[in-house]
DNA sequence: ATCATGACTTAGCAATTTTTGT
DNA sequence: ACAAAAATTGCTAAGTCATGAT
């Protein structure tokens, strides 16, 4: 069944447009297991399949059809986005003739080209008749397939109609250029090159911005009264009403932050009358709110579809961008809607209004010769439009509150971002060959006679060792946390006679605590840094993140302290990976394995997560299954014993179970709570039951992987509980190494990334299983 | 030399979607 | 079939680091 929806993937899609969803909605007619399965295909985990991959990709394509034999692409909505270079290009994806040939003879012609544009405006149509639907007389789902299913069809026939006409445009272009197009790893990537120009055409439609603020007229209650308030102050009541239920209304600091600019946005009228914070009773409008979350929750599936596809169809004009004829995903193209500011940890900030930005705000960076995207917002414009090729954003706006800059940028999966992504590890493996000058020299230099030095080259110690940050300074309206060049001595505990036990927040706040044994030179140095200092004085006070990263640049061309973050965190899974070999085993075995590497790496980076709420609800479930497993256990070998004395085929095994709820049709929603709240409080049932004695021993090694398992899973769950494995995969693993080690171990692939780690890492794919960092 | 700015990567948490277990 | 749990994605804050201004 897979591979035949597989094969329904027209080959011609470019691998990284069908990972990234460059290939238009065309998406929507493919389950995403199928286009990772297709991509696998492509891709390929064996020889075998590399052998394949080359073939598609190394092939020579034949020259496309013409314009015209493609009706999809003219007169859509954005038709001015595209220009004619980038039609001819879509255009380009065609078959060779004899993949055409074998293709029709298996009966598999169906999926060929087909125009992302006309089956956009397909999807349009159909999505608005869902809409209406769903307005005059709500959906039936069964009827909504049947619809879908002829629409399919509709496009299977129209495009059979074009495979008839089309004749070659581009004969004679030379193939490779267009493979090479998209495939930038492919390509020998020269020293040479200009890398500070990022691009030479750059045309998108700009931002999305937030809806407009709709006035709900839910009162908020001053000392019991109910106040109406103007629709500027209700809006910001509204923010501070959908943080209601966090800890955050109860923080003094967010408090007096929030009132402060909540004045600024009341009436004259309005500020006369509220007083205080702690006279107002936000709870109408909260509970409005939560009215609101509920009828979206009550929403049939089939109208929450309807409702996300209109949605889909409203932003998609956003969500690619066309960056030298190639197209490209974006990422965030929505403008941050307005609300309340609320920082990681005791951040000074919390509970300022961020405001709404306007088109006023931003800044769109295109092409010279693209077109203005079209403001969306009437009676508005552009606060600026410029051509910067330099950069890689394509637009962006002032922060209210940081006053940092917010930019929009291409997807993970871009070239942009996938190109630097590389860089990284390529920088990373760099290292390698230099690690060991360095860390004499660092070594050599915890004994130098200059302060200075010996400050550096202690701190380095620490960034090498431990993976610690560079730590910039901080302004005093951010959150008080450091890294290692900010380290204040009230951060490290010092024990004879060489342990140094670190305590402080780090990036995000998130607490950094270990206790390390360390060189005596460090133990040495780090006293006499902090003699004679207060505890808020810093350890490292000759040292400044400029002077570090300046001297690691004479050590390695390009270097700079975070790099060892990135260098440390890749050799350490290389390096754990290849401690064991797979042959024939449990692939869950191997994930296991995997995922243990991929913990101690997080563990290096201090990657935490905060305990999932039910954690110890889900601890204690896990405790009474393991109870229960143990019982029965201990029951089958009871019987075991009976059974060889006794002579009998069959012995009785007791069994505890749970009653079950006798839950009715005809049972409100409340009745049925109440049924299960009663039986869940009544005490287990014990059954007999008869079991073959022949059975008894092949039961009790069931009964023996299942208490194994349980225990295993309650253990890796207490040991993960707070350890996040994503962001170290996401940032730190070169993800080269995976794939070599997938392929090595026959591990799919996508049991280790997901859909989106796949598109971001398609620069990856490759690899040879002889990989090594 | 120092500071501020700008561009880009890294980060955890919330919301949403998928999988699992009963 | 349903709820609970796990996995994934989206969001945006919070870092790093080079460069340009003072």
């Amino acid at each position: 069944m897979v591979s035949k929806k597989i094969k329904n993937i027209p080959e011609d899609v470019p691998l990284n447009q069908l990972l990234s969803h460059n290939y238009g909605d065309r998406r929507d007619s493919y389950r995403e297991d199928n286009v990772v399965a297709n991509v696998l295909d492509r891709v390929g985990n064996g020889k075998k399949n590399e052998k394949l991959v080359q073939k598609k990709i190394g092939r020579k394509r034949e020259a496309p059809q013409e314009v015209k034999a493609a009706p999809v692409i003219k007169d859509t909505p954005d038709a001015n986005f595209h220009d004619n270079s980038e039609k001819k290009k879509r255009n380009k994806r065609v078959k060779k003739e004899s993949e055409q040939q074998r293709e029709e003879e298996s009966g598999l012609k169906l999926e060929k080209e087909v125009n992302g544009n006309s089956y956009a405006s397909e999807l349009v149509s159909r999505a608005s008749a869902v809409v209406e639907k769903v307005k005059k007389e709500g959906v039936d789902i069964e009827r909504e397939k049947q619809d879908s299913a002829s629409a399919q069809g509709a496009r299977r026939k129209e495009k059979d109609s074009w495979k008839e006409v089309g004749t070659s445009e581009e004969e004679g272009e030379p193939e490779e250029e267009e493979e090479e197009d998209y495939r930038w790893w492919g390509r020998d990537n020269r020293e040479d090159e200009d890398d500070t120009i990022k691009w030479t055409t750059l045309s998108h439609n700009g931002v999305l911005f937030p809806p407009e603020y709709v006035p709900h007229n839910k009162p908020i209650l001053y000392k019991g009264k109910e106040i109406y308030l103007s629709p500027k102050a209700e809006e910001v009541a509204t923010f501070f009403a959908q943080k209601f239920a966090t800890e955050y209304v109860k923080k003094p600091q967010f408090r007096k932050n929030f009132w402060e600019d909540f004045q600024h946005h009341l009436s004259s009228d309005e500020k006369k009358k509220l007083k205080s914070l702690d006279d107002i009773d936000f709870s109408p409008i909260y509970q409005h709110l939560e009215a609101q979350k509920n009828a979206k929750k009550a929403l049939t599936s089939a109208e929450k579809k309807a409702i996300r596809e209109a949605e889909q169809e409203k932003v998609k004009k956003y969500t690619v961008a066309m960056v030298d004829g190639k197209e490209e995903k974006v990422g965030n193209f929505r403008v941050e809607p307005p609300g309340l500011f609320l920082g990681r940890g005791e951040h000074p900030l919390m509970g300022k209004v961020k405001k709404r930005i306007m088109p006023e705000d931003i800044t769109i960076n295109i092409g010279e010769d693209a077109p203005v995207p079209e403001c969306p917002i009437p009676g508005h414009q552009w606060g600026q439009v410029i051509h910067n090729n330099k950069v890689t954003w394509l637009a962006g706006w002032k922060d209210s509150i940081t006053g940092g800059y917010k930019y929009v940028w291409l997807s993970a999966g871009s070239r942009f971002k996938g190109q630097s992504d590389q860089q990284k590890y390529e920088k990373a493996r760099k290292l390698k060959n230099h690690i060991d000058d360095i860390r004499k020299d660092y070594t050599k230099g915890l004994e130098s006679d200059s302060l200075e030095e010996r400050q550096r080259s202690t701190a380095l110690y620490f960034i090498d060792r431990l993976a610690l940050r560079v730590g910039n300074e901080k302004d005093e309206d951010e959150a008080d946390t450091v890294g290692c060049c900010s380290l204040r001595v009230e951060h490290i505990t010092l024990r004879d006679p060489n342990v140094v036990e670190f305590d402080f927040l780090g990036k995000d706040s998130i607490r950094y605590v270990n206790t390390v044994t360390v060189d005596r030179p460090v133990f040495h140095n780090l006293k006499e840094f902090i003699r004679n200092k207060k505890p808020q004085d810093e350890i490292f006070d000759k040292l400044t993140v400029q002077g570090l990263n300046d001297h690691l640049k004479t050590l390695m061309p390009g270097l700079s302290a975070k790099v060892f973050r990135t260098y440390n965190a890749s050799i350490t899974l290389d390096r754990l990976l290849n401690e064991r070999r797979f042959d024939s085993e449990d692939l869950n075995n191997k994930l296991t394995f995997y995922n243990q590497a991929n913990k101690e790496v997080a563990i290096l980076c201090n990657h935490q997560r905060t305990l999932p709420v039910s954690h110890e609800q889900q601890m204690q479930r896990l405790q009474s299954k393991l109870d229960e497993a143990l019982e029965w256990l201990h029951e089958l070998e009871h019987a075991l014993k009976k059974a060889k004395h006794g002579k009998k085929d069959s012995v009785e095994v007791a069994q505890y179970v749970k009653p079950k709820a006798n839950l009715r049709n005809d049972m409100t929603q409340l009745e049925r709570e109440a049924e299960k709240k009663r039986v869940a409080e009544l005490p287990r049932e014990r059954k007999v039951l008869q079991v073959k004695a022949s059975s008894l021993s092949s039961k009790i090694e069931k009964a023996e992987q299942r208490v194994e398992k349980i225990r295993l899973d309650m253990s890796m769950k207490e040991e993960l509980k707070n350890v996040a494995l994503g962001t170290s995969k996401i940032n730190y693993l070169d993800p080269r190494i995976t794939v070599a080690w997938c392929k090595k171990n026959q591990v799919p692939i996508e049991k280790i990334f997901s859909k989106t780690l796949l598109t971001k890492f398609l620069w990856s794919m490759e690899s040879s299983e002889d990989f090594c960092f």
